[in-house]
Order: C-alpha cells, then sequence, then structure tokens
DNA sequence: CTAAGACTTGACACCGATGTCAGCTTCAAG
DNA sequence: CTTGAAGCTGACATCGGTGTCAAGTCTTAG
C-alpha cells in the first residue's frame, strides 16, 4: 500500500508517517521512482505507535521499545527494565488520571443535584 | 504564604504559579512592595489547576471550569455541559491508556514467560 | 502521450507549559 | 543600615509532534 491508503487506513497523516519513518519507528521499501511502499501489517505498527505517542512515551522510548514488539528474538533483559519502566510510567499516569476523573465527576454531580438531572450536553 | 512557599508546597516552579495567575487560573494579593501572597487555600487550588492540566486540559479550559470549584453559585448549565464534555475527554483518554497499558503489560508478560521470572526494575 | 492527482524532500510555523536569564526592587536578619 | 536571599517583570528559548507550503517527480487513467 502507498502512503495515502496507509493514512486512511490509520487516520495518521502522511506527514506524521514520514516522520514515524524518519524517527526509525516505521520501514518501506521504495518503488523504482522512490515512492513509499507498506506491507499490510504496517497498518497496526502505525496504530500501535499512536497508542503509545498518545501514552506519553517519546518517539526516542518508543524507538527503543517497538523491535521486540516484532522480533521476540531480541529480548534482552535491558529492554525488559525499559518497558517494565515505561509500563509503570503508563500506570502511574493512569491512576492520577482516575482522580482526577473523580474530580470532575464529583462536580458534574454536585451541578445534577442542584438542577434535577444532567443536562445532555448537545443542549448548550 | 509568598510564592517560594506556595512554590515549595505544590511543586509548581514559581515561573509556574506566575503563569497561572497570568491565566486567570489563580490570584494573589499584593504586598505594599507589590509581592504576591497567597492564602493557605491557594495550595489546593494549584493542586487541582495542576492535576487538570495533566489530564489535558487546556488552561482556557480550566480558567472557563475552575469558578465553580469556589464558587457554587455560578454553576449554569452552561457550565454543567462544559464540565461533562471535560470529563466525558478524560473518561476517553482513561480508557485508551488503559488499552495500551494492557498492551505493554502484554509485553512485559512475554518476558517473564521467556525469564521465568520478572527482572527487578532495579535490577539493571 | 498527457494531464491530474498522489508522492517526494526540505523548510518553516505552531502550540502550550515551562525553563532561564537579565536587571531591578523588596524583604528580613544581623 | 547593610546585605544577601527572594520577588518582580519582560523577553526569549525549548520540546515534540504535527500542519503547511513550495517546487519538483511519479503514477496512472484516458
Amino acid at each position: 500500500m502507498r502512503i495515502g491508503d496507509l493514512a486512511a487506513a490509520t487516520g495518521a497523516s502522511a506527514r506524521s508517517l514520514r516522520y514515524y519513518e524518519e524517527q526509525g519507528l516505521l520501514t518501506s521499501e521504495r518503488s523504482a521512482g522512490g515512492q513509499r511502499g507498506y506491507p499490510a501489517g504496517a497498518v497496526e505498527r502505525v496504530r500501535l505507535i499512536r497508542s503509545l505517542l498518545a501514552a506519553g512515551l517519546t518517539s526516542a522510548t518508543i524507538r527503543e521499545v517497538l523491535p521486540c514488539v516484532a522480533d521476540a528474538s531480541i529480548r534482552t533483559p535491558w529492554l525488559a527494565a525499559r518497558l517494565a519502566e515505561e509500563l509503570e510510567r503508563v500506570q502511574v499516569q493512569i491512576t492520577e488520571l482516575n482522580r482526577t476523573r473523580d474530580v470532575l465527576a464529583g462536580l458534574v454531580e454536585s451541578f445534577s443535584g442542584t438542577a434535577g438531572t444532567v443536562p445532555s450536553a448537545t443542549r448548550v
């Protein structure tokens, strides 16, 4: 598939896909004319990249950690520790986010207590 | 308390505290010489601001939403809808983050399956 | 063959919270 | 009063992923 197809399939812009490649997160073969071609599996890989980015991992970190996804043979102890570290970070983030959500939910709750029912969000 | 004390109490830098004030998230009275003074309650307020920022709310959004925390009388339906919207956003973020965590956890798991036990993160 | 649409590289811009530096003022302890 | 620590304002820098524009090249339908 070409870059436009991959973009459409993943929701990432072509710009971002080139950036991922530039950062060593994604590879492609080139056509005779120099245009990128991707295997079908690239869709899943890009999805993973995006979710890790959304989780606050930096592209440099993803580059360190990603290879082991595709290639189980290179799973070194160092990589295991690195992964565990990132997992821990995400876990902490989730915990804090849950606390924040509870605060927000409490506020929304207090509104409904005052107004009777929760106003429809579409009814601004 | 002065700005340095508030910074120490909250973990925010003095720079950030001034920024919060500039953005209308935080107020202070000034001494005769122009230096900021905060009531004790400011600590809690700054903590809230920081957790909302960490949850991905922008300072502009927080400015809209924050007043209702301190002043229940200004809770308009519009504000309720706004809050609900942000709550939803945070909830979505948490859901996606949970998925990502599961992926990472699965990877770590696969390591321990290969190596026997989970390597201690402190044992790099 | 041709033309339109997709792709390429390279460069610059942006956002938003925070860091940092400079130059000056204020506060408080001795 | 003196002096060093702490504050003040204002400005500029940073980071990282993404948007966007320009000028040129490929691809493919007709």
